[in-house]
DNA sequence: CATGAATGAGACTTCATTCAT
DNA sequence: GATGAATGAAGTCTCATTCAT
């Protein structure tokens, strides 16, 4: 799909330079009103250097998202050495909404494709199951625990919570969340489950 | 901005029948897949004829969209006669998702094109913040009247739960959403505002 | 060409209600640029009603343009009892230029379409043939008479000062003449031609 | 306005291509009967790449019409060392003819456009009212040596005057005006402002 | 590798004209 | 006669992609 990776040094830097210039202007205009001369505008290559490196606009994108996808992925994983249940949730939620952060506006790029390419759609449904998998795991071993409500369902309930993290992270944008809508947002996943008050 | 609009009954009907076609266009391909050819071919009349009432796909787009955005905005007022706490939160809910089922895809399509069109993204805005502000309100009062959780803060907390009315709804697409998930929903959302148990 | 005559007098007044708007909306906007909807809407009738009584954009032009000539060729002819030199030259253009003056805007939009259509480039031709050849014959008869310079040859001379004369009438535009210009004009002619100086 | 100049000579080369084809057709067809793939064809390129180097069809045009407007600007001026009248009248005349004849279908088409664009009708103003200066001028300056009649109006006669010339040059077309057509504008206009008769 | 000229499929839109009511 | 809805040929322009240099 992709032409042949570069072989020298400086065609690292230019094909590096290209995503940059590329996401900077994905990120200004969206998808569809990128044109390829604007990423090679931004990259301060040529026109038809783009497609020394890239096959298409779509193969542009996918290349940025597929590394965001990863990192946002990574981001769920919390650490095995964190055990208390409000640290877990804190913990999960803060890494995530970081990752959001970081790749907000890119994300909303993926958003806007999704509905036209079944590609996306799949990476971004395939991202929240990652969040919420883990959310509902969470929420059974409580409940097996009994620290949690019960009369939940686990299946339900995590997707739901996980669209207050997302209510979360679409409203702070770029910026990080503040610590005060985090704290509320833990405070509120705890209470919804069951959780005795916070510590 | 648009042409005027049709004054006898047969301009009337194929007026509505180009909508009606665009917004099975829209919701198959999005926006910006969609060709004016397409539109014209769903509404069985020639491409021309849709210029006869629309002055762009744009024009086309935003007229379906306002339509919608209006049922919405009307849906998430809960009658002043339902006073007990779960139920309101229960009716604004159940409105607002039912709402959001009949509409869901054309809602993804205003989230392609927010990204490029401030009127939409500004539109999304005020839909949500109709939503949020009620819960807001709501949970101000049972604050007030001792029953919820008087550490939270309201306008951090409600666009979180709001977040998880849209989970639902995003996750349920056309069907409504399955009466189980709404009996999580609320519960959830009254729990983490610490209403006490579900009666 | 031109669909039947109206037969109603309700017909007539309408037919005339498109000429005239007709007219109006060629001189605001020139031929090219007019919308047959324009004229439509000038002549306060629909759409359509303007193919009741013309054919095409170019046969509304053409009727108006046809009177507008024959009334022009009209101008030129200076009644025989006008004998003495410097009154037939004075009386030629005064109404030529008058009957330019009353039709300027419409002679420029001939002048438009006549590079693209050889009807309309033969019509200026046979409007400045009518002139010039007037002219001409007047300058002969005085070369006859040994009033005028005989060194001239009047078939080259006339079509110049036919120049002079839409020279000043391009430049009047819609106004008629004023007084001096044309003074200077009846003189410039008249000391060109050799004349002794104006009595 | 229009996209960046050609950086390369090929580009330089197919820009000049453009040009030329584009004239040839507009001076066959007139502007608005001229379509983008005919100047490519006349051109012998896609028609792409007429936008390659021209933003629209009235770039094009205007590029060609700035670039005649300022020859016939300049052809206008009479070398200083000339100064016997005849000479002066006939110099100026002669290389406005002469640069009207080069470009004549042009300023037809010029024509055709100004009565829909004021920046063709303020060109065309601009054009004549150069020639017409200095001849109001030429005129001044003989009437206070006492050679020209002095009961002329300079302002009123100059434009009547070049109006002879300008009917002199619209009758020749692309040919240069005939040697004998040429004696007799001058004749007329020197005995036109009571110069003594020539030499 | 990089450039930028060239291509042309394809989209949008206009508007003269036809025709059913 | 008048209306205005409907048509679709025709035109302009965009822009992803190819390719010679």
């Amino acid at each position: 799909m992709s032409p042949a990776p570069p072989v020298t040094a400086r065609g690292q830097r230019t094909r590096e330079g290209v995503l940059a210039g590329a996401r900077e202007v994905f990120e200004r205009r969206g998808f569809n009103a990128t044109r390829m001369n604007d990423i090679a505008d931004a990259a301060g290559v040529s026109h038809g250097t783009v497609y020394t490196y890239f096959a298409s606009k779509e193969d542009v994108l996918r290349e940025l998202v597929d590394a965001i996808a990863a990192e946002v992925v990574a981001a769920v994983r919390v650490p095995d050495d964190v055990v208390e249940p409000y640290a877990r949730i804190d913990a999960a939620n803060r890494r995530y909404l970081s990752a959001y952060a970081r790749h907000h506006r890119m994300l909303e790029v993926v958003g806007e494709v999704a509905g036209a390419d079944p590609y996306y759609a799949d990476l971004l449904a395939r991202l929240r199951a990652g969040l919420t998998r883990r959310a509902a795991d969470g929420i059974r071993r409580l409940q097996r625990e009994g620290r949690a409500d019960a009369a939940l369902d686990a299946d339900d309930a995590a997707p739901l919570l996980c669209g207050m993290v997302e209510a979360l992270a679409a409203r702070s944008g770029a910026a990080d969340a503040p610590d005060a809508a985090l704290t509320t947002l833990t405070r509120l996943w705890a209470q919804a489950i069951g959780l005795p008050p916070a510590p």
